[in-house]
DNA sequence: TCACCTGACACATTTGAAAGGA
DNA sequence: ATCCTTTCAAATGTGTCAGGTG
């Protein structure tokens, strides 16, 4: 840790982003995601690799997004601007890697890709995507829980991780040409936009007649080459940094902790910053270490797609920075006090089984409650059998903070159906719910 | 009027089944 | 019968663009 600035200890996981030269370059435009109703893949994608982790233990993987604060942004004369106070959160939902659980080693082998994560706008979204609302920003978060399956993941110890080039607004469709450029250059899907490609489309369906109908097309990707310089991307959020120079801020931030966003906790909504951005620095934390709290309403979700996992040796964005990684340790330990929970617990360990301590209970963990998309009053039942090929895991998702109950575990009114359910196994809808903690993420 | 969203579109890659050969 | 490679069509992922919406 000292010796690297980058890393912090927080156990002795350490998570490395990929590709990070990669998003440093959009992240110095203002890195920009686009949402569709069906769901959008993230260009860059999440890639990561691990390193520390007990070789024989079982960990499970997350990646949630975080809001970057309390606003809402228009792009406005080649900057971002704040354009008033955010939406009200979307339900939370967290992607579950589809390799979930696997051994340390097999995380620590390879780059954990993220690549199939998709995000959507659709609120009523059934298919499991992470539902973000335009014009926001947001930053994704990586969860590492050492637990031998999805039944013990709230009493087990998890470690987060954020790195700040990942951070981006997102958007029905590009804003800054500078980012569509990058995207075109840089994303193999879209080299049929790229200048030296076919492009017939482009070309063939320019209007000259309206050179200003959309400042935001290829023609501006021209000028967007020479304007690449550097001093530009500083002003991609020009109005932001004028007012609070919070990006500057972060900059210089290396590694922080954000100690406010505990993943399945209600503190996740006093994590979202509604004052001003140039506050308190509340990304303070950017790996924290909790005991995970117990169940109540959390929502799982399921996709059998994940069978077909997402290669982590995608060529996506590998060729750009093969060299670029950024990692993270996780600092010191952090151990959110959970009402109703044994605190005595031993602390964070990568080693500890504590999550196995005593009987494993698993009441709570699986309130089926939602049936999947097009099966109405279908109840899935199979909830996870961690060690079936046929059912990987999917994407968890919870309540949005409306939803948000106070911790309260182990109530007796979803604990007899979800310790019934717990064993049932059998067809698998494409995506599933399932309730897996008791506090939401916000 | 304007900012934002949506769906169709062309082009690209990825995936997986089928075919063929060793 | 099995394994491997090649081929090819379908599925999927892109940004663009015109039009819709509030």
């Amino acid at each position: 840790m000292a010796a690297c600035p980058d890393a912090y200890l927080q156990g002795s996981i350490r998570m490395t982003l990929e590709d990070t030269d990669l998003w440093k370059t959009f992240n110095e435009i203002g890195t920009e995601m686009i949402i569709t109703k069906p769901g959008r893949r993230m260009f860059p994608h999440c890639k990561v690799s691990l390193s520390g982790l007990l070789q024989c233990a079982k960990y499970i993987f997350l990646v949630d997004m975080v809001p970057e604060d309390g606003f809402r942004y228009k792009w406005n004369k080649e900057k971002w601007e704040v354009a008033g106070k955010a939406e009200p959160q979307p339900p939370c939902r967290t992607y579950l890697h589809p390799d979930s659980p696997a051994l340390g080693s097999h995380w620590m082998k390879q780059s954990i890709s993220f690549l199939k994560l998709k995000l959507t706008n659709n609120t009523l979204d059934q298919h499991g995507h992470i539902i973000l609302h335009s014009m926001h920003r947001y930053h994704p978060r990586f969860h590492i829980v050492q637990a031998d399956d999805l039944f013990s993941v709230r009493w087990s110890v998890f470690q987060t991780f954020t790195f700040p080039e990942t951070t981006f607004t997102a958007v029905t469709a590009y804003q800054n040409t500078k980012i569509t450029k990058l995207k075109i250059d840089h994303n193999p899907f879209a080299k049929g936009f790229r200048d030296e490609g076919t492009n017939k489309k482009r070309h063939a369906n320019k209007n000259p007649a309206c050179p200003e109908k959309r400042a935001k097309t290829p023609d501006a990707l021209n000028d967007s080459k020479d304007s690449s310089s550097p001093g530009f991307c500083q002003s991609s959020y020009e109005g932001y940094e004028g007012e609070e120079g919070y990006l500057a801020k972060r900059k210089d931030v290396v590694a922080v902790k954000e100690e406010q966003y505990s993943p399945w906790g209600a503190e996740r909504q006093q994590g979202v910053r509604t004052d001003s951005p140039a506050g308190a620095d509340t990304r303070d934390i950017y790996s924290t270490e909790q005991l995970v709290p117990a169940p109540a309403s959390y929502q799982l979700y399921r996709a059998h797609e994940h069978a077909k996992s997402p290669s982590p040796s995608s060529s996506i964005g590998s060729s750009i920075s093969g060299s670029g990684r950024r990692s993270f340790e996780s600092r010191v330990p952090e151990i959110a006090s959970v009402p109703d929970h044994d605190l005595s617990k031993p602390g964070p360990s990568n080693c500890g089984p504590q999550h196995l301590a005593g009987p494993q209970d698993y009441s709570g963990v699986l309130n089926m409650t939602m049936a999947q998309a097009g099966k109405s009053g279908v109840i899935s039942h199979h909830i996870y059998s961690p060690y079936s090929t046929e059912q990987p895991l999917g994407q968890w998702s919870g309540p949005g903070s409306a939803q948000y109950a106070p911790p309260h575990p182990l109530t007796g009114d979803y604990s007899t159906q979800a310790v019934h359910h717990s064993y049932h196994h059998g067809n698998v809808g494409e995506w599933s719910q399932y309730p897996l903690f008791s506090y939401s993420c916000w």
